[in-house]
DNA sequence: CTCTATTTTTTCGAGCCTCGAAAAAATACT
DNA sequence: AGTATTTTTTCGAGGCTCGAAAAAATAGAG
């Protein structure tokens, strides 16, 4: 039920707010702050004083090289790195990295590992997330006392509240409860979130012109996954992590599918989908586990070279992934979209048959208009999202406290 | 850009948060009310004394009968009814209805009308419009004084600011913004929704315990329309009303829709295509253009009598619903369904079929928890919605105006 | 080098708003 | 009639934001 805002929630809410500006803004002026926040200058000058004398934002004295305008120069404003630290966790398919990242957003340490995940038994892939993160906070020179908030991401399904993975792909384990583990076992607030959900903050950090409000982020790797931001929200569902576009039905009892099911997208657009295509095992040959990303850079390139079944393979990913996108775009409107991971390396081959099967729906109206983007690599994305995740939690939750726990505010944490 | 709260806007926000109690309960008492919007009882007193002095609620002298309790008796807050009123107009096919509601949400004058929607001149359906409205205007029974806005429904697709129909199948024309031509003639802000969101609203206020935060209501009709509530909030598209469920791709290249593609649900559970079906007409027969209420219900009759082509018919209506919320479920996960309309009647031999297909998919699973509702009568649920919309627009813009200017608030208008 | 114009930032009093505590009001029970 | 109980109002305290004015810090003019 909504709830009245009390008098003191006033302040917090403009704290956050401030703290917002900050870390969207490179180094604004408090100046900036008010004409971007709407609040009075006096307001934001007491705000960022308190933030400066509790160690959160530090003024970096002189402004912008060359600033040949009169009058007393602006002073920016920019968040103390030492205010806080976060540490993300990535787990993939048989890999696992962890970082360790400033308040102000750069990674001051990290650590890689391959792992089988696909085989690991449940205590000891928990037992390497645990020491992984261990290892972190064991590390001398790191003053392990300023994290203030762990941040996991996983391929698969989580819940709604990010506390557990319900489901993953990369292991046959189910309902592990991730971030109470590390909550208890560090004493951090810790959450588990969605890898593409990651992959959708982390653009809107990265290129917050074209991923603004209302924006897709598709990733095609061994599986289809997908973040999606909508109204500058972003999207989940009611109990879990939601947005399960690799799972929608593209031909009813069609293709096998890794999930069990048939039909799914992911049976027609995924790694698997794509080699199996191309190999002509046909539709109900059992997936394959992992196909190297070699793999598929190599069928690929054969694609581009001739027109066998390789091409056919991408044509028919394509399709999948058009109607797919125009079933979503008639639930939200067509909308920019991301492709993320190795076979976003092969979208010249997958579009020409992607927008043709969106033009045949209702969705696709002027299909031409819809705009797409490529980027191959998604790990990157992942940990970024990650940390901007943990940050923001840390701006919200310990910098301005009570502004989550009350009201409707606090949602756009995208 | 999300913006501060400023001082002024507390008051207004709490204002408006304590119409929006009055509105929910229907007659609570000042301590209630600071029950559930967590506001301090002085505050409740100071803003509820405000609001009965300038006549927009009224004390309503004895509390519930029987009130066995010790101490000074709740004195229950209700809306003043004349504190305002509202016009719901509600266009779907052949029919033009009317009404005015006052503040309190009782109807207090009606009009409907019969028109050839289909065939009907550009101008003279904008007419008829404006003149039922005006004949409102007209009758001498009325304070039309108090009419603060008007609310406008209809079956198709609106635009997100809910200004003009974009697209409808009622008729051959396109973008009117019937929003603006209504504001023009009559000086009174005016919006056009779309006809399932309004729906879903409706139950909403009908049955708070069912359709709460999470929600669908289908409306099985001519054609096949949604309307979404998500996280309490009424979900639309990025540029348009959005939710066009009836036009997801149930199978590619499927059977011929209305709205000319192939393959879309619609095309299998529309009326026309569950007629289409039952008369064997084939898939690619142009979809006729109405089918009488009457005749869907024998033809559900006949369905029930005997295992024909009808009941077929309706099995493949269910099959197509089945996938079709199958891949919706994949996005936003499972949530209580409203069937409504005509073919609502026929659900027992749409059920079987639906569940099985749901069943298939990822979004169905645990699908036996999935709980649909059927509600055949669609009209009066458009009313209702379009009525409370419009009443709750008055709540926020004209009685706590300011509101809905600023910041993130007043979204929850479902 | 001094003075002025210009822009940013801080200071200060005014005006609201909400809150808690206490008082007032209104009833049931004894 | 008196007491206990519950609801509602009153009132002073504390906080917050705002506008105006002052202070600070610079570029340009003479």
């Amino acid at each position: 039920m909504s709830v009245g805002i009390r008098h003191d929630d006033l302040r917090r809410r403009n704290r956050a707010m401030v703290i917002a500006a900050v870390r969207r803004a490179r180094q604004p002026s408090r100046t900036e702050i008010a004409a971007t926040t709407g609040l009075s200058h006096s307001t934001i000058s007491a705000i960022s004083s308190d933030l400066i004398g509790e160690g959160i934002l530090t003024e970096s004295k002189p402004s912008e090289a060359g600033s040949l305008k009169r009058g007393r120069p602006q002073v920016g404003l920019s968040l103390n790195p030492e205010a806080a630290a976060v540490m993300t966790v990535v787990l993939s398919l048989n890999f696992l990295s962890v970082a360790v990242i400033d308040y102000a957003g750069q990674v001051i340490s990290e650590e890689q590992r391959r792992l089988d995940t696909l085989t690991i038994a449940r205590d000891a892939l928990i037992g390497e997330c645990t020491a992984i993160v261990r290892r972190r906070f064991e590390d001398p020179d790191l003053d392990v006392h300023r994290i203030a908030r762990i941040a996991l991401a996983i391929q698969g399904i989580t819940d709604t509240r990010a506390r557990a993975m319900l489901w993953s792909p990369i292991t046959p384990h189910t309902d592990i409860a991730f971030a109470d583990i590390l909550e208890d076992e560090f004493g951090i607030p810790a959450t588990m979130e969605n890898d593409c959900n990651m992959m959708a903050i982390a653009l809107r950090w990265r290129d917050p012109d074209r991923y603004r409000n209302d924006f897709i982020a598709i990733l095609l790797s061994h599986g289809i996954g997908m973040g999606l931001v909508l109204k500058g929200e972003l999207f989940t569902g009611t109990h879990s992590s939601g947005g399960e576009f690799g799972h929608m039905i593209h031909r009813p009892n069609g293709a096998l599918c890794r999930c069990g099911r048939r039909g799914c997208v992911e049976a027609y657009a995924g790694n698997y989908a794509i080699w199996r295509n191309a190999r002509q095992l046909g539709e109900d040959a059992e997936p394959v586990a992992d196909v190297s990303d070699a793999d598929m850079r190599s069928l690929a390139a054969v694609a581009r070279e001739s027109d066998g079944p390789e091409r056919e393979a991408y044509r028919k990913a394509g399709e999948a992934l058009g109607y797919g996108l125009g079933s979503l775009f008639a639930l939200i409107d067509p909308a920019p979209v991301a492709m993320v991971g190795v076979s976003a390396a092969a979208f010249d081959l997958i579009e020409p048959a992607l927008r043709k099967a969106i033009a045949q729906t209702a969705g696709g109206q002027h299909s031409e208009w819809i705009s797409f983007e490529a980027e191959p690599n998604e790990l990157p994305l992942i940990r970024e999202g990650c940390a901007m995740r943990a940050l923001t939690f840390v701006d919200q939750e310990i910098f301005a406290p009570g502004v989550l726990a009350r009201g409707s505010a606090g949602k756009s944490v995208a």
